[in-house]
DNA sequence: AACTATATCAACCGCCAGACA
DNA sequence: ATGTCTGGCGGTTGATATAGT
């Protein structure tokens, strides 16, 4: 059975929007609230369909949008993410506040995935196109091991919109039919401001499940989450980490801390990326959080690959890693991650990275290492070489 | 100046999942 | 249990801008 078309499809306006309907639509919603979409059009005196009513305002006309070029904060990020979780906007886009998916789709589209190209990278897998890597546990190892945390990643970021949107429904069901309470409705995650939570209350319960649980197969229970589904997964469920939701918005959070500038004034060596990756080891000024988020996503693959790689059937190491929350916490920990980037170096490193080493195969993680290494270097290195502005790459 | 190629991005389309009757 | 409605998502298109010849 077919479902019939959102709206009469018949007399209703396509194509850009003019100034004088975005004016009725902000009206409106101002005055009202969106409401039922499908209802708004006639309402506001709009020969348009609710969709593209929708689409209108979360796309563009939406007050907390932020517009304009992409910092290099938030390319690193998306690219992060994307590594991560793939094509899937929305979940990126709320990691990115103020910008939506659809402007992410589009600058991912149109610059970083052809700049991820022409340096040899897949923009699909984020590996170098002639990954000739083959560790001794096989090739898929640490792709499984991604693969799986990615899913986690992706359940985990489900269940948080979910969240959400019941969060929404409540304070929705509090309010008049305001503007401002559309706007905390319509944005509750994404736009969050550095000082504000950008999950409700209610999450909470979940984070800290998530945190604390032993393993996934009791946190998922121990939370009573009655619609977080648990993916499924091509790995034992021991293999799987823990996320800390708390973590991951702070890593969000920690990339809004800095000075952002606007605009795409930023440039890559003005965040420390080039040093921080090519004098491995060093240490700027030894300030927490004094240096930008340059923890690596491959690093960060790295040591899940050596640490859960090698605690396939170690409960040992899998208590680890779930106590120490290893993944946001890589994600997080950019000064201990870039000191401890190299297997070899004999500094400071979190429990994460021990545990890395400690539960490592030896000479292939090492080979891992290399690889990864070289390959963010590459990408760091590149970008650092190449401003928006000025990169030969467009 | 005229034409073509390429880049950009707003908007559309089709599909899906959840809510609801 | 089933069908319909609705909002949301990701892929794609097409109009416009810009660069190159």
């Amino acid at each position: 059975m077919g479902r019939s078309p959102c709206c009469d499809k018949v007399g209703l306006k396509k194509g850009p929007w003019t100034p004088e309907e975005d004016q009725k639509l902000l009206a409106y919603i101002e005055e009202h609230g969106h409401g039922s979409w499908r209802a708004l059009p006639a309402k506001a005196g709009l020969q348009r369909c609710g969709k593209s009513c929708r689409l209108r305002w979360t796309n563009y006309l939406r007050p907390d949008i932020k517009r304009g070029k992409f910092s290099m904060q938030e390319e690193q990020t998306i690219i992060q993410l994307h590594a991560l979780l793939g094509n899937r906007w929305s979940a990126i886009a709320t990691h990115l506040p103020k910008r939506t998916d659809n402007e992410i789709k589009n600058y991912w589209n149109t610059h970083l995935k052809k700049r991820l190209d022409k340096m040899g990278i897949d923009p699909v897998t984020h590996k170098p196109k002639n990954d000739a890597l083959v560790s001794t546990e096989g090739p898929s190892k640490s792709a499984a091991n991604l693969s799986h945390m990615a899913q986690w990643e992706s359940a985990r970021l489900e269940a948080e919109a979910r969240l959400v949107r019941e969060s929404k429904l409540r304070s929705s069901s509090h309010s008049s039919s305001s503007l401002h309470h559309t706007l905390i409705g319509t944005s509750a995650v994404s736009s969050s401001s550095s000082s504000a939570p950008m999950i409700p209350p209610s999450s909470l319960s979940l984070d800290h499940a998530w945190n604390n649980g032993s393993s996934i197969s009791t946190t998922v229970n121990a939370t009573r989450v009655s619609d977080l589904e648990s993916p499924t997964s091509t790995l034992s469920e021991n293999n799987a980490p823990p996320i800390n939701i708390t973590s991951v918005i702070e890593f969000v959070g920690s990339s809004e801390r800095g000075t952002v500038k606007e605009e795409g004034e930023q440039e890559w060596n003005k965040l420390g990326y080039h040093e921080s990756f090519t004098h491995l080891g060093e240490y700027k000024d030894g300030k927490e959080n004094s240096m930008p988020f340059t923890s690596s996503l491959h690093e960060l693959t790295m040591t899940m690959a050596t640490t859960w790689g090698s605690s396939t059937s170690g409960a040992h190491a899998h208590a680890h890693v779930a106590e120490e929350g290893c993944f946001t916490n890589l994600l997080l920990n950019a000064n201990s991650g870039a000191r401890s980037l190299s297997p070899q170096d004999g500094g400071e490193s979190n429990n994460c990275h021990d545990n890395a080493r400690n539960s490592g195969s030896g000479s292939s993680n090492a080979d891992l290492y290399e690889e990864n290494k070289n390959y963010w270097n590459n990408i760091l290195n590149l970008m650092n070489y190449s401003s928006p502005s000025d990169s030969p790459m467009f």
